[in-house]
RNA sequence: GCCCAGAUAGCUCAGUCGGUAGAGCAGAGGACUGAAAAUCCUCGUGUCGCUGGUUCGAUUCCGGCUCUGGGCA
């Protein structure tokens, strides 16, 4: 028989820590994250990061697990998710994963399969060095030579994409197109519901302008130096986070700190805006806008929601 | 009151030697399956301030008006 897990998603900034924690409160559950930033240790302020407080005693896990300089990717991340949830079901509760990172979701959602390659960079590096010295074209061609049904679906440009295509087919040799296809044919093997948080985009910039401006009042400079200072450098995918990169040419006299914090918010609406496209077109589920609704209303939908899942006893 | 410079996309501006216009930013849409708060792709019609004149034709030239800067009194 399949087990409950309940996923609460949604753009940054739009009220999901709150949400959550009631409904944790009202179903019996306890929360994991699904965010790539909020794992790290000492990068409390600018990732928005959850308070004891706010906690109210519900469990809280994957947040707060990693210093900065340790590596977190989709593979550790579900690896993790899943054996916590495996304790949640054994207390005879229920997990409720929550989070902003949509690739993450899916990948414990439908349990995709991302085990058969090894960890070494050095693949990578010389494409990016090919890239480098001949051009994002050079590396694409080989890629359209190995996996034309991949190349087609991607853009030269899209080095990253490109690597990991040429990487996974080097390591394991099948195609990546093939790989892909058949994880997205996968059906979660979980008894799952997903509620989709939104808001008015406009009200959601307003919320996320706010935010960055709390951020800098209680102190998101300090916390920056901080791990500059502890010696986590600003080439760390941790430091590339929304929050931490943006201050880098300000201590480095680059910029003024008003375009810094410009900045924050800028890539902050950017970042929110591609999250809802993630939602929209990858995962299905209920959506709730609480820019029409309080969230009170909200939890009495997503009751409904869940009991015809049939996901409450 | 006089002189000068502006008035063009939500913002900052470019441009049209007269044939109704284009960049950056902002904004919107999309991709993504071991970096994902990352990486990448696509999208620009607007009374060219108002009003007369010249002209086949004016946003572009000429006149007047309005507004905004700056200067002189």
């Amino acid at each position: 028989m399949k087990k409950p897990l309940v996923i609460i998603a949604g753009p940054t900034a739009c009220g999901k820590t709150a949400l959550s924690i009631e409904l944790a409160k009202r179903i019996n559950g306890e929360v994991i994250s699904a965010d790539s930033m909020q794992v790290y240790r000492y990068m409390d302020i600018g990732t928005a990061k959850v308070t004891e407080a706010e906690k109210q005693g519900i469990p809280h896990y994957l947040v707060d697990e990693l210093d900065p300089d340790e590596e977190y990717n989709v593979m550790v991340f579900q690896q993790k998710a899943k054996a916590y949830m495996n304790e949640i079901w054994e207390k005879g509760k229920i997990p409720i994963l929550v989070g902003g990172t949509g690739f993450y979701i899916n990948a414990l959602l439908y349990d995709n399969d991302f085990t058969e390659t090894e960890n070494d960079t050095s693949f990578r590096e010389a494409c990016y060095a090919q890239v480098e010295n001949e051009g994002a074209d050079a590396l694409f061609a080989r890629l359209k030579a190995v996996d034309p049904e991949y190349a087609q679906t991607i853009h030269a440009n899209n080095v990253k994409r490109v690597t990991r295509a040429l990487e996974y087919y080097i390591l394991t040799g099948e195609k990546f197109s093939k790989h892909n296809a058949e994880q997205k044919q996968k059906e979660s093997p979980y008894l799952s519901a997903v509620i989709i948080l939104t808001m008015e985009r406009k009200k959601l910039y307003q919320r996320i302008d706010q935010r960055v401006d709390l951020m800098m009042e209680q102190g998101l400079t300090e916390e920056v130096k901080g791990l500059l200072e502890k010696g986590y450098s600003s080439n760390l995918v941790s430091m590339q986070g929304l929050g931490y990169k943006e201050f880098i040419p300000y201590f480095q006299g680059e910029c003024s700190l008003e375009k810094a914090v410009e900045q924050l918010k800028k890539g902050t609406r950017h970042f929110a805006k591609r999250q809802l496209t993630w939602f929209r077109r990858q995962i299905d589920g209920l959506w709730v806008d609480l820019t029409k609704v309080d969230i009170q209303m909200a939890l009495t939908d997503i009751f409904d929601y869940l009991t015809e899942k049939n996901m409450l006893k």
